[in-house]
DNA sequence: GGCCACGTTCAGCGGGCCTTCAGGTGGGAT
DNA sequence: ATCCCACCTGAAGGCCCGCTGAACGTGGCC
């Protein structure tokens, strides 16, 4: 069990460190956010233990970043005290647990192992709804052992549905997933790209894995079709 | 050929790292004597280079550590000046080689390679996408049987593009590892580059093994083109 | 000192991707 | 049945991204 912690405080740090390791992880230090995000991307860590506070990049950020790459490894925040925790921003951004300083050694322990099963299970390495299978890392598409071609878009679309596989999506949360936080054009364009998307991966296969849910949004079924 | 870097001193350790992977080097650092050690027993280098001036453990201490526990792996000693090399007491701990602050990078190399291949286990890593066969070590590319010449930026920007074979790596990515973690000139050099490498491995094939992924970055195919 | 190879910068170009828009369609409510 | 609104559809244009060729600077070598 790898564990990476990114913590600027050497002195928690080093008591992380010495407790996990007694605990039977293989603990890996990182004393900023570069480093942090540097470690994370060369190794393969089953679970990040993240500062939110951090010189350099801030734990938010590091977290993002990880994400976009396609880095799925579960991620406990830690947060100086409670309220700096934006938990919006907080999931928005892709972590999977958080704990607030000063913490019990012990439930911190057993909340990584907590986290660590659950992402090992559901380490998304490839999506997969029903026969469509996608690969994050390698950007690519596949209906059954068909290959398909998406844009940067398409593919960002794509993923974000199947990340929520079975689950409705609104145009809202779509808007602000693949377009941007802010983004303040006309929604219809969700509705352009899910068209594009069906020409691609449902209509020639006579499927549809895209379902609309009227006056709710989207959903990719979980059957694929 | 992998080598763990034990060095403190952030700036240098960076440029170790990234002087020698532009080497064929596979470098891990750490950044003080107790990673050191814990890095050196958790992995399998074929050399270490190794700071005398460490926080926690010191470099002796490292050394000798190690040779107790059975494991002779190369190490090569740094200095901070002469005469801080107690040359008794290094011998005494096991040291293979040691160089003086500040000293020449090819010379460095030139030890790293002498000092390494003395150590034995001369282990033929090689990088292979498709018919494409890369040497890092020797710092050889071949396409099939033939031998191709690239020069130093052209062989890091490879050797990086299949580190991470059948993945998609972004620009950003690739001006990280193979130019610098702050590089702040035009993306474009990446491009410039790129067509440089396809002028090389792929025109003179028909093939293609570097497809660029609009939007995203570069993929080097696992298929080889 | 001069030559050469390599690394880097720059500007122009071309294609395809993103976005917008206007009109059509169908489901649900009254 | 009819109206309204959400969603669908096809086309068109502008812009961004990556490609390209060339020029410039620099450091090593003869």
């Amino acid at each position: 069990m790898r564990v990476l912690v990114v913590e600027d405080e050497k002195r928690l740090a080093w008591s992380l460190r010495v407790g996990l390791e007694a605990e039977g992880f293989a603990v890996d230090l990182a004393a900023d956010g570069t480093d942090g995000l540097w470690m994370a991307r060369e190794n393969d860590y089953d679970v990040i233990v993240l500062d939110l506070m951090l010189p350099g990049i801030n734990g938010y950020k590091v977290c993002s970043t990880l994400r976009e790459d396609g880095d799925w490894t579960p991620i406990l925040m830690l947060t100086a005290k409670d309220g700096e925790w934006d938990q919006v921003e907080g999931l928005d951004t892709g972590a999977d647990d958080y704990m607030t300083k000063p913490f019990s050694f012990p439930i911190l322990v057993a909340r990584l192992r907590a986290v660590a099963r659950r992402g090992a299970r559901e380490r998304p390495v490839q999506l997969v709804a029903g026969d469509l299978r996608i690969d994050p890392a390698a950007r690519r598409v596949w209906r059954g052992d068909t290959g398909i071609e998406l844009t940067a878009r398409e593919f960002s679309l794509l993923a974000f549905l199947a990340r929520n596989t079975g689950d409705v999506v609104s145009k809202r949360q779509i808007l602000e997933a693949v377009w941007d936080v802010d983004f303040d054009g006309d929604p219809n364009i969700v509705e352009v790209y899910v068209r594009h998307l069906r020409n691609k991966i449902d209509r020639p296969f006579g499927r549809e894995a895209i379902q609309t849910i009227r006056g709710a949004g989207y959903r990719l079924g979980s059957d694929g079709g």
